[in-house]
DNA sequence: ATAATATTGCTCAATGATTGAGATAGTTTA
DNA sequence: TAAACTATCTCAATCATTGAGCAATATTAT
């Protein structure tokens, strides 16, 4: 009834189907990482914490806060005091308080975090280069400048709607 | 000094740079769910569920159960029925029971968390909306593809990871 | 300098979602 | 019919999160 889509895959390239395959892909990254938290003893906002921080580590706008940890997990101070507790308590993370500004502390992740990181990812890498692998140079191109336009207009929506 | 990469946008399409893009789309995307369930009084593990009955209600697979909950979302019975009496009393779902095999309940969602779930994907549509809207209709089934061979390798990797 | 204001991260009692063991009701197998 | 199994629910205990307030540091104005 609709478009007959000479296309081979092309019945799944309309905006209804795209929702679908984003919210599946969220629901399998989530699941994820429950799965690895769990395995760890460890709570999802610890992992995605540990996402930031890492994160964080490697991008220009500086280390990681626990302010900037209370905006991008949605969590209140305290939650935050507690979440890096834990992690601390475990040994994956230190506090070290800024020289120039001795109100902030920066998070930083130890030697012993980045191999759990390493193995968190794993999966994930896994799956994503078996994804890979079908596809040619150029196509992976689109597909990466298509994501990285995605997070930007999803970036947009949460910053400034109106 | 690595691959000088001739194409435009052909740095961010090795596999570190994937796993930055999935990251943080992952973080976009649950940052939405968190606002929006905020803004609503309900808890990130409701919308989850809601999403989940909602894809139920569309695939063949057959209409959600608590069951089926307990496993997408990694909660414990109690957890589940704690999260499907809040989404009831709030209006959002109905049970129903099986009349084929009665211990089964049926989760289907009202009229009133129809129009909710719109609301909720609506910035989420926005934003996918304005990213597809850059490519062309090949590229746009490039992208489903991968999407859908992710997706299908991440459910792979917590099936039957051996 | 000094006082007033703002910001960062922490403390702690209260709240409430989640856990986990068990109960209940229904189904299937022998 | 009895026994074993399954789906869901109940409920006390646990523990992450909230939210108000505090201590320490930084900034700005006078």
């Amino acid at each position: 009834m609709q478009s007959p889509s000479p296309s081979a895959d092309g019945r799944a390239s309309d905006l209804p189907a795209y929702a679908v395959l984003l919210r599946t892909l969220n629901r399998e990254l989530n699941r994820s990482t429950l799965d690895f938290a769990h395995q760890h003893g460890l709570h999802a906002t610890d992992i995605h914490a540990l996402s930031v921080i890492m994160d964080s580590a490697e991008n220009p706008d500086g280390p990681a806060t626990p302010s900037r940890l209370r905006e991008e997990l949605r969590l209140t101070s305290g939650a935050v005091t507690a979440c890096l507790d834990r992690l601390e308590r475990a040994g994956h993370i230190s506090r070290v308080r800024d020289s120039a500004d001795r109100r902030v502390v920066h998070l930083v992740y130890n030697p012993h975090a980045r191999s759990l990181a390493r193995e968190y990812f794993s999966p994930l890498a896994r799956a994503t280069e078996a994804a890979r692998s079908r596809f040619s140079a150029d196509e992976l191109t689109t597909i990466a400048t298509f994501l990285g336009t995605l997070n930007a207009a999803l970036a947009a929506e949460h910053e400034g709607p109106a």
